[in-house]
DNA sequence: TGACATTATTCGAATATTCGAATATACTAA
DNA sequence: TTAGTATATTCGAATATTCGAATAATGTCA
């Protein structure tokens, strides 16, 4: 194995490391969503959003598609949902 | 799920976050080792790893047990190999 | 005890990440 | 064209992470 293939992964993890991130990824697990929806839902102002759609969108773990002047961003990779839950299991123990 | 969950998650992503923490994790996969054999294996100095050691300890990734003056870590949560071996496919994937 | 080996912690500097606020861009519709 | 809506990017400040170097702590052995 690289270097460069550890730094790949290791920033993979990163992009997974933020609670917003995360709650992104699971929304869009359900369905294509819009940026506005996602503000609504997660109640977080747009620029926020757009921030981590777009950590997101350069791992290649979302894609966005322009429709008129919405964006809507569908889930790319489903393996980061597995990766999350298995991880969620992992929390969830630990808190209780 | 809470708040406080989904920070648990991102902060368990952020353990894994580093190349010399999942490789690490790589080696303590295969046997128990002393963090002397791992600087001398990752080519790093002792600070550098009992740092990283003590990020995985803190997440209960790893273990260790203390023998005479030398103090062998083992990996406790097997899990953490299996998101790493996930994560390395799609790295690997990407690269060629 | 003292010298040595091994590991952990601390310090400050460098770097990276996050955030709120502001601004820029892209599109629609009048 | 202009106004309005939706999204992306940029800025500086705050915070977190990483690193090299130094120091502290723990244990062994003579």
């Amino acid at each position: 194995m690289s270097e460069k293939s550890y730094r790949k992964m290791a920033e993979y993890f990163k992009a997974l490391s933020h609670p917003t991130r995360i709650k992104i990824i699971e929304l869009l697990a359900e369905k294509e969503r819009c940026v506005c929806e996602m503000m609504g839902i997660l109640n977080l102002d747009q620029s926020h959003i757009s921030r981590h759609l777009t950590i997101l969108r350069n791992m290649e773990i979302v894609e966005d598609r322009r429709e008129g002047n919405k964006v809507f961003y569908t889930l790319r990779d489903r393996e980061s949902l597995d990766l999350i839950q298995t991880v969620k299991e992992k929390a969830l123990n630990k808190i209780r």
